[in-house]
DNA sequence: CTGAAAGCGCTAACAC
DNA sequence: GTGTTAGCGCTTTCAG
């Protein structure tokens, strides 16, 4: 068979082809696969005799030949740090349906918060002419932004604000002082009023400073002093959380802010090393969602941040291509366990 | 400045822009930028001159056109059913990694378990000349496979196997056995030493029916026999999971085997409604890894998919295009609570 | 060491 | 209604 040898000598059926299989143009056969027949008035007869033709061969169009001589590529790119916690997953999932749903084309590339990387990845999708780089807590943002720029490619920042481009972020202020003011409230229940410890992040992180101006006023406006060494920031990583807990003195009763699931997950294990009645006196809340982290026993709550929101949002400026100058805040839903 | 008219223009620089302001040709300047100039000989001077102009333009090589000519993509596709969950979340991420360790260039795509979607997106990443596509739980990867097959590109099955491609999955029957075994065991603990229950999945899922079979095997090894009523699979979902569970008459101790992380977030909003007593005298383990779920009370083991074996196998398929018929199993790491 | 020229597969005027 | 033709921006012989 024909195909057969074409698929041996790796070369793939071109419209040239089928167009000399239905006797007629290379044109005819663009036009009709890419659906802008009707405007060119084929007939339905040779329509659908070339659609047939190209099923039969198995055609797939080049996209690097479509897309090197159209105008616009249609491509949205997206860079996440990571994949493997439940909130850049939702932004990448969605931020994929929703660009299908547009008929535009996705891609989505991941960079392990290391700046070289985002700066690969970023000049890669602007190689593939895509028309939009979103970049969701990127390190260096405005690096990116200025890569862009440079192209013509417009740059939205979402999660983490730059100073060059459009940013969309969660209000990280009213998130933080909702889920300061619930544990207050909650460990009142166990006899506990003093100042809750914030726990997780880096002081040098805009999300981490700006929650913990939230956290400070909350505790500030209800008269309670919080000591320094309250506030541990050691970073984003389990193992960092946990030694920070374990380093502070042995208390009978506390409440805890925790920055981030990542720190979550080392000040659960940290709170497995305790007695049963330390741990009945423990309650924490957590500035991220986690649906098992929800079900965990001292859990009273955590802050989940609007991703559909955030995303349409960025979408929308795409469409208008409108520039508000001032980062954009969606507020986030408070979820109390 | 020329630049900033060609910005608004929206037309990039391309090689000519370049090679003009070099006062060169725009073959010296291609493979210089693309690094093949020292296999042309080219000066050190000349590279330098086109190199710094390039970068002062900010030149982005237009991969669509470059892609047109070559004769290898170094693009590799990934199709994953969903971001949101630890296990296809890592899965991206490490492809991803590993792919651009090899100077390959990664596109994964989520298709929300949606037979249409999966056919749309290996058809784009087809149509974008990926050499390869690694179907990852795929609802029908045969026919995945039948497009790929007709485009000459090489196709791969994750996690689920198909009969038309290779296949690299998990042990499914091994890690099922293990965990059964560990289930019962600290079932004992409580003084249960009944049949387990099993939860979650569909009976016409592949891994569901071979984890089925390891949990029905150790009990019978152990002379347990396994009421039908113990068998729950009303499908991936955290509320079939809830309420098949709601549905049991109420015992006064049991063990569980949870299928996948999903159905576990069901069967612990389950488990929530309980009594302390009964709680007290509940176990599982589940077939899947998430961290915060290893750290829940009653949960006394999970099965950890050996991720990075997987993929390390999957491009070694790549590098060798050896075709084993068989499926590759990858023993799983239990991980004991 | 370097440049000219052909052509990858497709689209969109334009011609008939 | 349909075909011809001129590129899109790049890589790669092939000549010098």
């Amino acid at each position: 068979m024909a195909e057969d040898s074409r698929i041996l000598a790796g070369k793939r059926t071109t419209i040239y082809d089928i167009a000399r299989l239905a006797e007629t143009s290379a044109s005819a056969v663009s036009s009709v696969l890419n659906g802008s027949w009707q405007k060119r008035r084929i007939s339905k007869r040779l329509a659908a005799k070339i659609t047939e033709i190209a099923e039969r061969e198995g055609y797939s169009a080049n996209a690097q030949a479509s897309l090197l001589r159209r105008a616009r590529s249609n491509i949205v790119g997206m860079i996440v740090p990571k994949y493997d916690n439940r909130y850049f997953g939702s932004i990448a999932e969605q931020f994929e349906a929703i660009s299908r749903a547009r008929g535009l084309f996705p891609v989505v590339t991941c960079t392990q918060r290391e700046p070289a990387l985002e700066v690969e990845a970023a000049k890669e999708l602007i190689s593939f002419q895509a028309e939009c780089l979103i970049a969701t807590g990127a390190t260096d943002p405005d690096h990116l932004t200025a890569l862009c720029e440079a192209a013509g490619v417009l740059s939205i920042n979402l999660d983490l604000p730059g100073n060059a481009a459009v940013s969309v972020i969660s209000d990280n202020y009213g998130g933080a002082r909702e889920l300061t003011a619930l544990i207050l409230d909650r460990c009142r229940e166990i006899g506990y009023e003093g100042a809750l410890h914030f726990v997780g992040g880096r002081p040098s992180d805009h999300n981490t400073a700006v929650r913990l101006r939230g956290f400070l006023d909350v505790h500030h406006a209800r008269g309670i002093a919080v000591p320094e060494d309250h506030v541990l920031v050691p970073g984003y990583s389990a193992d960092r959380a946990e030694q920070a807990m374990k380093s502070l003195s042995p208390r009978d009763a506390m409440g805890i802010f925790v920055n981030s699931t990542i720190s979550l997950e080392g000040v659960v294990r940290w709170s497995q090393g305790l007695n049963d009645a330390a741990r009945q006196r423990l309650r924490y809340g957590c500035f991220d969602y986690d649906p098992f982290a929800a079900l965990l026993p001292s859990n009273v709550g955590m802050v989940q941040q609007n991703i559909s929101k955030m995303l349409e949002t960025a979408f929308d400026i795409m469409d208008t291509r409108r520039h508000p100058s001032e980062p954009i805040l969606v507020p986030c839903v408070l979820r109390p366990c």
